[in-house]
DNA sequence: GTCTATAATACGATAGAC
DNA sequence: GTCTATCGTATTATAGAC
């Protein structure tokens, strides 16, 4: 059973999630966050008493997402390469919203990066899973070091369509660069 | 004859980018440029009464210095492969600030995208330079499409290098991007 | 052109009633 | 667990003295 305190947390942790992603985490405000979950905004602040503790309850949902996420399509994907497909794919399907507010792990990272360090921290482990995982996959395919590059290759693709598709609005851009990526890996992998 | 205001006028532009940099847009004050310029912070709002119009300045010189950038490349480099290299030595030049603060033009873009459109639109223009000048210098070698997507490329990655060294504080990983996209460029110009 | 003083507002945070 | 009231401090912005 879940108690009433949970589910308001839960409530405020989601409306501050996507408050974070569209407009950033340093101009939101307790009041947007309180407008937009429907509390007060001393509510807010009874449950997460500083605006870092939200912070860190929102990078801890948004991993255990990526998480669970990762752990579907470990199941579903019969191929390394159709999982790694399945990361490009994913791309390819938030297009529209990579290009109206970016990259949700790579903007709030950026803007940490420059003024919360000790936060950024935090968040870069959504970095450290994707690739992890991504590694595992090429790993069952190249030597270990040669998949760690590739790994990272394929984050970085992903991280400048983004920004490339986030500064002219224009989910267009992901989708070409999406299947330069599908490209790229049906020539490293020989398939 | 440069008038005492307008000697003013730059120093707080400087200071304002500098800042702009390396806390963020939102993030700084008037209070902090004027620490920063060792001015009033008054002063500041003399010259600039808004912080839209501080931001607008900043951006107005920065791509001033892209521009002088840019023409001064086309100059010294005798051949196209040479400039397209040009670009890649600024980056690995750059490889510690890129680490510590993220690219000026992406980190800056990427948050105004969020919450202030008008002026994202205004900071695009320092990409729409370089990629029209990595355009043209592409289509000396390719024909006017692929040229143009080339540019977007060498874009992205230059872009998806500097998201990833950012996150992970790590100018090696620039480096090693840099590695990459000069071994993409020998590939693609069959040097 | 420069700066002081101050307005008006928003912020994060706290103490305490219910 | 919820909410009111409020504190102290930031912020941007203005009006006006020099």
């Amino acid at each position: 059973m879940i108690s009433k305190g949970q589910k308001t947390r839960n409530t405020i942790i989601n409306a501050a999630d996507n408050l974070f992603y569209q407009l950033g985490y340093d101009i939101t405000s307790y009041q947007e966050v309180a407008q937009a979950s429907h509390l007060k905004k001393a509510n807010i602040q009874y449950h997460f008493s500083s605006k870092t503790d939200l912070l860190t309850a929102v990078i801890e949902h948004r991993i255990e997402q990526i998480r669970a996420l990762l752990e579907k399509w470990s199941f579903e994907c019969d191929t390394p390469y159709n999982c790694l497909n399945q990361f490009v794919s994913m791309i390819e399907n938030n297009a529209d919203d990579l290009a109206r507010y970016g990259c949700p792990m790579g903007t709030l990272s950026d803007e940490l990066g420059k003024s919360a360090l000790e936060s950024q921290a935090e968040a870069r482990q959504m970095f450290d899973l994707f690739l992890r995982w991504l590694e595992a996959r090429f790993r069952a395919i190249f030597p270990p070091k040669q998949a760690k590059d590739y790994a990272q290759q394929l984050m970085a693709m992903a991280q400048g369509a983004s920004v490339l598709s986030h500064i002219y609005n224009d989910p267009e851009i992901i989708k070409n660069h999406a299947k330069m990526m599908r490209k790229w890996l049906k020539t490293i992998c020989k398939i």
